[in-house]
RNA sequence: UCCUCAGUAGCUCAAUGGCAGAGCAUCCGGCUGUUAACCGGAGGGUUGUAGGUUCGAGUCCUACCUGAGGAGCCA
């Protein structure tokens, strides 16, 4: 048996072709588009770092393979064979000459690839997600709330936080609403978490400073473009924190997060239109104001008219409210100490006004509202026990959680972020739909 | 749960109560630099469902279904 012995081209990836630039690579991938012109065909390739388009004239291949090409389909899977070459004209600075092609796997002729280069209505795009993500477009998207993801972490690692994970099925609510999703659990009640806060606070007090990073779940009928009922949460605690420190590093992580995006990902941001300069403001400090000062500005907007209702002091802010509030600031802005009674029971109490709690909410700018909730938790077991019984919650369901503060309890504060707000923001999306890979809304479940 | 809007070809949308249409996609043909390519041609319809008004309903009325984004609630 005779053994070939030429040499295969090496295999590329189209985001860093530029290093092959005269050299010939094989790159796998998909069909993204064909345009043709008579006997030159201009195949458009994407592998999922990036797309390249080829360049096919009939005089410089096997008929056979010209055919191949002129006959593919869109999104046909194709291993393809060309030579590297700079070319001003094209969005990525490169054209493949294509010499070869193989046909992986070829979408029918008569099933066409559902989604075209024109424009779809989103209940079309949702019903076909596991095609969408395939799109330039959506596969920006997921690279930024990747690099998010990345930066959060990270900002966590380097300051020496612990990752622990909280339980995704818990006994009884956590912030004691009815929003949970119950789950049938060996015939015993439980529910799917909704926040993976009081488990962290039992890890921050073995060891010290944790974070948790996990999908949350909330049944809430809520059908905007600001809501899932099944999203993504990263959630600092420390102990010995109060809330003057978790303000701090709420503002140096959204920091560390934009930054991020900004620095390693701003090809994406192109991908998606957005004005970069606006996230290359986003330093801290951020802005800090007081839940009495808001109420202020927020009575102020209603005199100018620009806010319908008058907003009166003792409730919690409304999402035209954050909106108007965060169009005043060129960054997030923080508002804290907002009145115990519309907040968690286990929040603090400021010292200088028992009414108030010692809490944080960071709004992000251009309307995308609150991306960060965060407060210093009760540490007195009396007032702790006290405020679970003013809330109707059973009690026998956070005896553990009361045990903390029972067998060393110190102050201790934190915050959750909703990631796929941040990705919005970021990404300056109309939608939280496309933030997640697959999106479950009051509506969908399906893909 | 409430309010508002929408549902017509595979997709995006037109159609004064009077013949069911266009662009894109698909198929056929043309084009050696196209950029959501372009040009010519073809096929493609139970107008969300059920009832009602009318000589006649995609269009008007009623109910229902589905979806959208806003309120409340939240990240």
């Amino acid at each position: 048996m005779e053994t070939t012995t030429t040499t295969q081209p090496p295999i590329g990836t189209i985001a860093k072709i530029g290093q092959h630039d005269g050299q010939t690579v094989i790159i796998r991938g998909w069909l993204y588009n064909l345009r043709e012109s008579g006997k030159l065909l201009f195949p458009i390739f994407r592998d999922g770092t990036g797309v390249i388009q080829g360049v096919v004239p009939k005089s410089q291949v096997t008929p056979e393979t010209f055919e191949t090409i002129k006959n593919l389909t869109l999104e046909s899977s194709v291993v393809v064979t060309g030579k590297v070459r700079a070319d001003k004209r094209a969005p990525g600075g490169y054209e493949l000459d294509v010499s070869d092609v193989r046909v992986v796997e070829k979408v029918p002729v008569d099933d066409p690839f559902p989604i075209s280069l024109k424009e779809h209505g989103p209940d079309f795009l949702m019903e076909h997600r596991h095609l969408w993500v395939r799109t330039p477009r959506q596969t920006a998207i997921l690279r930024i709330r990747h690099e998010i993801i990345r930066a959060a972490r990270n900002f966590f690692d380097e300051r020496g936080f612990v990752l622990t994970d909280p339980p995704i099925l818990t006994p009884a609510a956590c912030e004691g609403t009815s929003t949970l999703f119950p789950v049938n659990y060996f015939e015993e009640q439980a529910y799917l978490t909704q926040s993976g806060q009081l488990y962290i606070e039992a890890t921050a007090m073995a060891l010290g400073k944790v974070y948790s990073f996990g999908p949350t779940f909330r049944a809430e009928k809520s059908k905007t473009r600001r809501h899932l009922t099944e999203f993504w949460m990263v959630e600092p605690e420390v102990a010995y924190a109060q809330l003057d420190d978790i303000m701090e590093l709420a503002e140096n992580f959204i920091s560390h997060i934009v930054q991020s995006v900004v620095a390693n990902r701003r090809d994406d941001l192109k991908a998606v239109d957005r004005d970069v300069t606006k996230l290359e403001n986003i330093k801290a400090p951020f802005p800090r104001i007081t839940y009495d000062e808001a109420v202020k500005r927020l009575q102020e907007g209603h005199q100018k008219g620009q806010l319908e209702t008058r907003f009166e002091w003792g409730g919690d802010l409304g999402s035209p409210d954050e909106t108007y509030l965060s169009s005043q600031f060129d960054r997030p802005v923080m508002v804290h100490r907002y009145p115990a009674k519309v907040k968690a029971f286990y929040m603090e109490p400021d010292p200088g006004n028992p009414e108030l709690a010692l809490c944080v909410d960071v709004l992000a700018p251009e309307g995308y509202g609150e991306i960060i909730g965060g407060s210093q938790r009760i540490g007195d077991y009396d007032l702790l026990l006290q405020r679970i019984r003013e809330h109707g919650l059973p009690e026998e369901a956070f005896k553990w959680y009361l045990d903390l503060r029972k067998y060393g309890g110190v102050p201790h504060a934190g915050f959750g972020m909703g990631i796929e707000r941040a990705v919005a923001w970021i990404c300056g999306l109309e939608h939280v739909r496309e933030t997640i890979p697959f999106a479950r809304t009051l509506t969908r479940i399906y893909p």
